[in-house]
DNA sequence: GTGACAGTAGACAGATCTGTCTGGTACTGT
DNA sequence: ACAGTACCAGACAGATCTGTCTACTGTCAC
């Protein structure tokens, strides 16, 4: 009897699912503590004891989105070869995100945009980028271009932008626009990295 | 005697000044009546008899920064002759925001973030997205590009991208980079509308 | 059985927020 | 002179929010 076959899921683990869903739909601000116990199922003094305060609860909620993401894209980057490839898987896993019914744009800048400037949300936030970025500057090196950081840059921005369009146009072919681009982008970049490796 | 030399401006105009100040600093949610009053030197009564609610507050907060917005693009494209110039231009506009000290990201993105879903706080966003996103598409049409709606989606992708990045990199870079990349997007669309048009 | 542990239920304090209301002041046009 | 308008100062009601506290329940190891 290690467990039982459906064991509820521990009270922290109900919390951070309903943190989860309510944060995201309806933002950090909007929902109040009520609401996540109520949803959770769960007394008070659990939340309260689990995570301390509502700020580090919504730390958490964030740094399991940030977790999840990664995982994401890191699983999906597995399966393939090249660096080129792996650039352009990135933006396929953006293009799963936004096609989600549930996506409501970028937790990190929705949370940003409520949070004051310098507190934890914004560390999470800066730490989620920074990953991507490095990602992606450490895939354009691979792929043998140029200047990664810039390609890194210009990608970034692609990426960023397919996120907020999709969620205030409630149109997800943004991803697909932005893959379009990026391979322009990447491909443009990797043929100059070999004509300047090449001696001419 | 019709004004004076240095006359006060009016309560509305304090009121309005001072909202807009806080909430694109702060947020709405963070940001209570009373900060609003304070900072406007303005009694609680004249707020709520001006504008009725912290809602139609908000709503004409956002309207004013469109039309600020619009209205400082409209004035730079003025004075260019080409459509491929006025295009490039509401990247120049894009710049000098992003360079400016007080940038803290897109009102509108920022706002939503923080809204319900069906509110009027969206839907003033909405009318801003269509504004720029109709004038792309107009300018790409007079530019004479094939697909001037998936140009305009290419630079929107960009200018939201750009917009993004600068707040949450605290870069304003990305603007200059968004511009490039738009450049050469711009041009590609512009050649193959011509080699369409021009019977080989 | 018993103690440790994890959790439930909900009252409560204290702060803060929106919105209303009363009462008073200063200027302006007639 | 006087009515009207625009505005200021702040008390107040009612709702809501975070966080604390008390008291109770079920489960498991030993």
């Amino acid at each position: 009897m290690s467990a039982k076959t459906t064991a509820r899921p521990s009270a922290r683990d109900r919390i951070l699912a309903a943190a989860d869903e309510l944060f995201y739909e309806e933002g950090i601000h909007s929902v109040g503590i009520d609401r996540v116990i109520e949803r959770a199922g769960v007394a008070k003094a659990s939340l309260y004891n689990t995570f301390g305060s509502k700020d580090e609860l919504v730390r958490t909620y964030l740094l399991s989105r940030k977790a999840a993401r990664e995982a994401q894209i890191a699983r999906k980057i597995a399966r393939l070869a090249t660096p080129r490839a792996r650039l352009l898987a990135i933006f396929d896993v953006l293009g799963d995100v936004v096609a989600d019914p549930e996506f409501r744009g970028c937790a990190f800048q929705r949370a940003t945009a409520e949070a004051p400037a310098g507190g934890s949300i914004r560390q999470v936030c800066d730490g989620s980028r920074a990953w991507t970025r490095s990602l992606m500057v450490d895939l354009g090196r691979d792929a043998g271009v140029v200047d990664p950081q810039a390609l890194a840059q210009q990608l970034l921005l692609l990426y960023d932008g397919a996120l907020m369009g999709a969620r205030l146009d409630r149109d997800p072919s943004t991803a697909t626009a932005a893959r379009t681009v990026a391979e322009g982008l990447i491909d443009a970049a990797i043929a100059q990295g070999r004509s300047g490796v090449d001696p001419s």
